[in-house]
Parts: structure tokens; sequence; C-alpha cells
DNA sequence: CGTACTAGTCTTTTT
DNA sequence: GACTAGTACG
């Protein structure tokens, strides 16, 4: 009995084929991660390859992390020299060593787009381009294509020529390039285009690595962009064992570049390929399955192939339409807490997944109200934080002063004194030397343009000057917490009436967790090693799967995933498929869409619920449509509910206080079958008709760093275990007066009772029961707690 | 130089 | 509706 007997006939095909092109189409739920941990084990133990000639590329850490982890248990020792890790970090590991050979310093950092953004702006000021006219985010959307696209600026330049936008764009993208490289930064998407540069001009450097990876395996491959394709084609070319694991059918990230050719075109590219299908589905009952193919089916131009599985049918696809997002809402938590409290489900199996980031909100609302834990992954990136991003900076000054964006960003923060004009001056100087902004700041009394405002700067440059001094010896922990300090960025936060403030200072002190976390794993972590893990982190990375939480996330972010329960939220026409996707008149528009449908029906392996609301608010105004498509595209017997016909809103009858009871009472509308013929789009127009009375707003807590632990009393946000050491003294935080079963005053609150009391990294953490405002947990220096 | 208010934009999705 | 950039004023 070897571990290759569990495999079905063509997993075991796509293992034993280990030499040349190889092209695995894994359908959703196929086992392509079994398949690609097995065939780096029959790599080493059956053929005898050195771990160190294998590469694995995924594109999220977590996805890397996850096959690290498959490997480590079926190989065991020798395992940790096989390569896994994302494109993005294998390039920075790579540029890392060699970057210098193209004019680079190695010591780089990593802009992110809140830093591009930075650029960007600055860039088009100096080149007098009209941003109402050209908008920043419309040229960095050109200057990412183009990278996507290996473009560089002079070939932007020849291919714009006559047109003037494009003449704009190209000379914004030189000067954009010529700014990274001054600050001795590169984007995201930099670091494969430099890859392939590096590799390109330096044949020695690539033939070293082509040695080094004699087999390469490429997950994800349907969401692999032009760049990333070349690289991968360069690094395979002498050996040409390259095995790619993809579907086409889960292309969705067009808008980032991905090129579908990559993986519909392989076997044009690499004619001796062995093609190998998947499609034998071990994770969705067959009920699933089915509506998945039937939605997929509408897409032309695929690659034949249809899941089928030996799973039971299943239970049917549940629809349900309501009357508004909020009905909606409380319909699955609802649902989720019925099956929870029968025993069908629980939280951690359980996803509702949505279109955009700005529906979770709604979702959100209900479950803090019926106390279901729940993460919400995505939205803005914890590292893009604005708190965040200045301890970051901060952190990057120390570590790298050619990091102007960095420098600027904090030079002010907390406020110096030191303004635009100063700062504009300074630029002036730092451009007329050619040196960077932060050498320039250090001159500063030599700058004759800013007259007295230099005495300003001294004390900015003499305060980086200590951290980096000391920064040899006390460690990152040290380092943070002395910023902290002397800054006194998180004091002007305690005294700032914003309401937000304590989210934000419960961010940094995540932020000294991770810090403190990654001090523990990395014996030897130095801090550019420390940022350069953090620019690379996605949200989808974060996320805990112990913590029996239902997930909320966009179906992007779901690709990937698997869950006994799942529920589609939003299924109309305007919201899913987009807005965008039906007004373009680009059928491939419409098609990523139904590929994000079908990601997403395929991410349930039990129980699939699909919803959506007759009334919407969207961008502040009211919208109302149609069932989606993709729900009209599913075959009725797999339903458990009829979709209405309607097609228009004011063809619905809406019920008094109906939820989902009006569906059945709407009058038949029979002009046909056409699904969206009698539709027209109605965003925007706001029919007068008696909506419920709004709900009483719920104070959704603000995302906090790492989870969202509503109701969970004990645990919260400052529970960090084994980070306490120098907790007092620098915020100057002394012990509360109080204690678990005091009765306090709050301020705003009123009276309470302390339920409990945890020691922070930095302030101690409360949580209050108050008679009148229920439970609350807060920092105890915030709280100000008055002991009865 | 900093603050407060206003106007405009945005929403698809993210490494 | 939410956030951000830009402007006017102190």
């Amino acid at each position: 009995m070897s571990i290759y007997d569990t495999l079905n006939e063509q997993q075991k095909q796509g293992v034993f084929t280990t030499d040349g092109p190889v092209l695995l189409l894994a359908g959703a739920g196929s086992g392509k991660t079994r398949v690609l941990t097995h065939r780096i084990a029959y790599l080493i133990k059956e053929m005898g390859v050195q771990p160190y000639h294998i590469l694995a590329i995924t594109f999220t850490n977590k996805a890397a992390g996850e096959m690290r982890e498959r490997v480590n248990t079926i190989i065991g020792h020798g395992a940790e020299q096989v390569w896994v890790s994302t494109f993005h970090s294998t390039c920075v590991r790579i540029l890392r060593r060699y970057i210098d050979r193209i004019g680079f310093d190695n010591h780089f950092t990593i802009y992110d787009t809140d830093d591009q953004k930075t650029v960007m702006k600055d860039v088009c000021k100096r080149l007098q381009i009209d941003t109402k006219t050209l908008k920043e985010r419309t040229i960095m959307g050109a200057v990412s294509s183009a990278k996507d696209e290996l473009v560089s600026p002079e070939e932007y330049l020849r291919q714009a020529q006559g047109d003037y936008h494009k003449m704009k764009i190209a000379q914004a993208y030189a000067e954009y390039q010529s700014v990274l490289r001054k600050s001795n930064a590169l984007d995201f998407d930099d670091l494969i285009v430099k890859t392939v540069e590096l590799f390109k001009l330096c044949p020695e450097v690539l033939a070293g690595y082509q040695d080094r990876f004699r087999y390469i395996m490429v997950d994800e491959y349907q969401d692999t962009n032009t760049a990333q394709f070349e690289l991968i084609r360069l690094l395979a070319s002498q050996y040409r064992n390259l095995c790619v694991v993809g579907d086409d059918d889960q292309s969705i990230y067009k808008f980032r570049g991905a090129n579908i050719r990559n993986i519909l075109d392989f076997e044009q590219v690499y004619p001796e390929a062995a093609v190998i299908k998947l499609e034998q589905n071990y994770r969705s009952t067959q009920h699933v399955l089915d509506a998945a193919n039937a939605v997929i089916r509408n897409n032309a131009g695929r690659k034949d192939k249809a899941l089928w599985t030996q799973n039971g049918e299943g239970s049917m696809v549940h629809f349900r339409q309501f009357d508004t997002a909020y009905d909606e809402a409380e319909f699955v938590a609802d649902d989720v807490m019925r099956k929870v409290r029968e025993g069908r489900a629980s939280y951690g199996n359980c996803a509702v997944l949505y279109r955009t980031n700005a529906q979770a909100r709604m979702l959100e609302e209900r479950f803090v109200v019926e106390g279901i834990p729940y993460d919400v992954v995505g939205g803005t990136n914890f590292y893009a934080r604005r708190e965040i991003k200045d301890m970051l900076a901060y952190l990057k000054t120390v570590d790298n002063g050619s990091d102007d964006v960095a420098v600027k960003r904090i030079i002010n923060v907390p406020k110096r004194g030191i303004g635009a004009t100063t700062i504009a001056r300074v630029q002036e100087y730092a451009d007329g030397r050619g040196i960077s902004f932060y050498d320039a700041l250090r001159e500063a009394d030599r700058i004759m343009t800013i007259g007295k405002s230099a005495v300003k700067l001294e004390p900015f440059v003499t305060m980086i000057q200590t951290f980096r001094s000391k920064s040899e010896y006390y460690g990152l922990e040290g380092l943070i917490k002395d910023i902290i300090e002397t800054t006194g960025y998180v004091e002007e936060l305690e005294q700032s009436e914003e309401d937000d403030a304590e989210d934000r200072i419960a961010n940094i002190d995540e932020l000294i967790s991770k810090i403190v976390a990654y001090e523990e794993s990395h014996e030897e972590g130095s801090l550019s090693e420390f940022l350069e893990e953090v620019a690379l982190v996605a949200d989808i990375d974060r996320i805990d799967d112990d913590g029996n939480r239902v997930l909320l996330m966009t179906l992007h972010s779901a690709k990937g995933l698997e869950f006994s329960h799942v529920y589609l939220a939003g299924m109309e026409d305007g919201v899913f498929p987009g807005y965008m996707a039906i007004t373009s008149d680009s059928v491939e528009d419409m098609e990523e869409e139904r590929r994000l449908a079908y990601v997403g029906i395929t991410r349930a392996k039990e129980d699939l619920t699909l919803t959506c609301a007759r009334q919407r608010m969207l961008r502040g105004e009211t919208q109302y449509n149609p069932v989606s498509r993709f729900v009209k595209e599913i075959p009725e017997e797999l339903l458990d509910r009829k979709v209405p016909s309607v097609k228009r809103w004011d063809e619905v009858e809406y019920g008094e206080d109906s939820r989902e009871r009006s569906l059945f009472k709407t009058k038949p509308f029979d002009s046909g079958e056409g699904n969206t013929a009698a539709y027209r789009p109605v965003f925007g127009t706001t029919p007068a008709v008696s909506a419920k009375p709004k709900p009483k707003a719920v104070a959704v807590p603000k995302r906090t760093p790492a989870q969202n632990r509503p109701f969970i009393s004990g645990g919260g946000v400052g529970a960090l275990k084994g980070v306490n050491g120098l907790s007092k003294g620098i915020q100057g935080t002394g012990e509360p007066d109080y204690t678990v079963g005091d009765r306090v005053k709050h301020v705003k609150y009123g009276e309470g009772t302390v339920t409990g009391l945890e020691k922070g990294p930095r302030d101690y953490q409360v949580t209050v029961v108050f008679d009148g405002a229920g439970q609350k947990i807060m920092y105890a220096a915030f709280a100000k707690l008055k002991k009865l």
C-alpha cells in the first residue's frame, strides 16, 4: 500500500507524468493540491530528485503555506529544501541577491498601492498633467497593465505615438519609474518585471536558476499574467519540466492582468505537453455540481470538461428573494443560527460570499445583533491602515533612508510644524544635488531656502539617527515601542476625540504583537526582512480557520476555499453580475463574471443558498434589481423555490410585512421567455415604494486587527499572550485601581460592573457590562473608568 | 502652518 | 453614504 493508491487514475497520471510539460486541468474540488503534493513526493522519493531542484509557485502565501505543510507531512526530512512560495516572494528572493546587476540596490523597498499613488500624484504635478481629464488611477491602471504585459516606458511611448492621452501616460510612466529608482523602490508589478529583466540581461543568473529549478510547478495557472508566464517560461526553458495546474473556468483575475490565453494556449506553446483532466469532484454534492455546470455551460470558448461526483445528490439548492438587503442579511444570519442550533452546522464551516466588499457591512450588522461569531476577510488590508502605515513608515525610514515616500509620510506625523512648503524646498535641494530626501534633511542647515524651518527638521533627523543606532541592540520589539513612545503617536491618539482612535490603538497593538511573533519565529530576522514579509501579505493570508467563526468575504477571496454551507448573497443583476459587466459591450466581461459565479457555487460542499433583494442601497442610491441571470441559468428542478419571472421593479407587488412571501404573490408577468429582454437597467431611479422603516442602526465594531470577535468576552483584541514585558512605562499607564467584580463609572456609558481585565501588550484591556449600554471592551487608559 | 469645511468621486474584484 | 482631496480662513 503506497501513498499513491488513494489517487484516482487521472490523479495518478498527474503524479507520475514527471518529465516534460504537463497541463493539469483541474476542475473545482478535484484534488489538485493533493496531486501537486504527491507529485513532489514522487519526484523526491521515487525519482530521486533532490528537493533542492523543485520549485512550486502559488499566488497567495496561504496557499503556499498549506502546500508547504502538506509537503512536509508527506515527505518529512528534506522537505524544507523544496522551494514553495508565491510569485512575488520568489521574485523578491531572487532580486535581493542579484538586482544590483541591473542597477538597483539590493536593499530596495516595496511600494504598495498607496505609496504608488503618492508617487504618481507627485509625478502628475511635476509633469503638469491635468488630473481632471486624466486621473491618477487611470494612469496607474495603464502603467500596471503595461507592466503585466512587459511593456517598457520606451515601448509604451512608441505605441502611443499620435494619441495624446497615451503620450501623457507614457511620460508619467517613465517619470514614475525614475522616481521609484531614485527611491530605491519597486512596486508589486516591478517585482515580476525586474526579475524577467534580470534574467534577460544576465544569462548567467538565469542559467543558475534554470539549473536549480529542474522541476517547476505552478498552481492557479489560469491567473498568471504575461509577465509571470514569461518568468516561468524562462526558468523552465532548460529542463522543460513544467507542470501547470489550473482551471480556465476559474479564471477571475482579468482585471489584474491575468491572461486566460496562458492556459488556453499552453498546448500551442508546448506542443509536446501532456494534458490531463481532473474531472472527478470530491467536494460537493451532485446538485451543487449540476448547478455549477449549468451556469458555466453558458460560456463560450472554454476547455471542454464536466465535473462529476460520487457524492450523493444532496439537498436542493436554496433560493430566496427578499424585499430589502436588510431582510436578506437577517435571513442569512437566522439560517446560520438555525443550522448551528439544530446541530447541522458549526459556525466555522459556514461562509457568506458576495460580489463587493461593501455588501459586508449589512451582513456584519446582523451577525453582531445575533451574536454570531464571524470574520470579515478583506476590505482594507491591515497593513494599509493609516496608523499601521505610519508605523511602518517609521520602520522603513530607520531601515532605509532612501525611501522618500516613507520619510515624507512621517516627517510631520505627529505634528512637528513641518509643512508642505518646507518639504517642497527640501525636495528641491535634494533634486539639485541628486541625493535622497532624507539625506537632504541631514543637511538642513545648509539649505538656504528654508530659513528658520531648519530648526524643526533637526530634532527629526536626530530622532531617526538615534533609532538607528539603538536598533542595533534592542531588537524590533524595542524599536517599535521606542518609536511609539518617543513620537507620542499613541499618546496623541489617546487624547484624540475621534471615535475610531481606540481601534487605531488596537491596530497598533496588533502590529506590536505581530512584530513580537515575527521575532520569535525568526531568530535572525532583520528589520528589512520583516518589512518585506509584511509588504507581501494579502488579507486572505491572515485568516485562521481554527476560530469556529463564520467567514464573510468576496467571491474573489473565496477561490481555493471550501465550506459545508455556502451563502451567495446579492444574487441580482446589477450587483452580480455587476453593473459594469452588464453595460460592457464585451462578452468577455460577462463571461468572467460567470466564472466568478462558478467559483462561488463550487465552494459549497453540502449546502448552497442563493439570496437576493429586490431593493438595495448602492452608492447611496436605492436600486431595484431583478434576480441574477446566473440564478436563472440554474435548472428549476435544482432549486427549492421558483425564480419569479419578474423583469422589472414595477411588476413587483410588495407585501406588507412580507419577507419572502411576496415572492408568490407576484403578478405573473409573461412577455415571453426572455430573461433580460424586458429588463432595462434602472440604476439610480428611485420609484416611490413604501419601504419599511429603516431598522435601527447597529454599531458594527470597526474591523479589529486580526479578527472580529463580537461578544466574546475574556478574549478580546488585547489578549495577546507572551507580549507583556514592556507594557508598563511606555505610556505611563499604571495598573487600574479596579478589578473584576468592581463597580465602575464611565463618562458616556454610566455605571457598570467589570467582568474582565486583561493585560495587553501596552495597556490593560477591560471588559465592562454597563447597566444601560451593555457590554463594552475597552482600554483602561482610554476608558478613564472611575471606581465606585 | 494648521484647521474646518466643501465638493467631488467612488465601487467590482487584489498580489 | 463614505471617504478623500482641495480650498478658504485663522
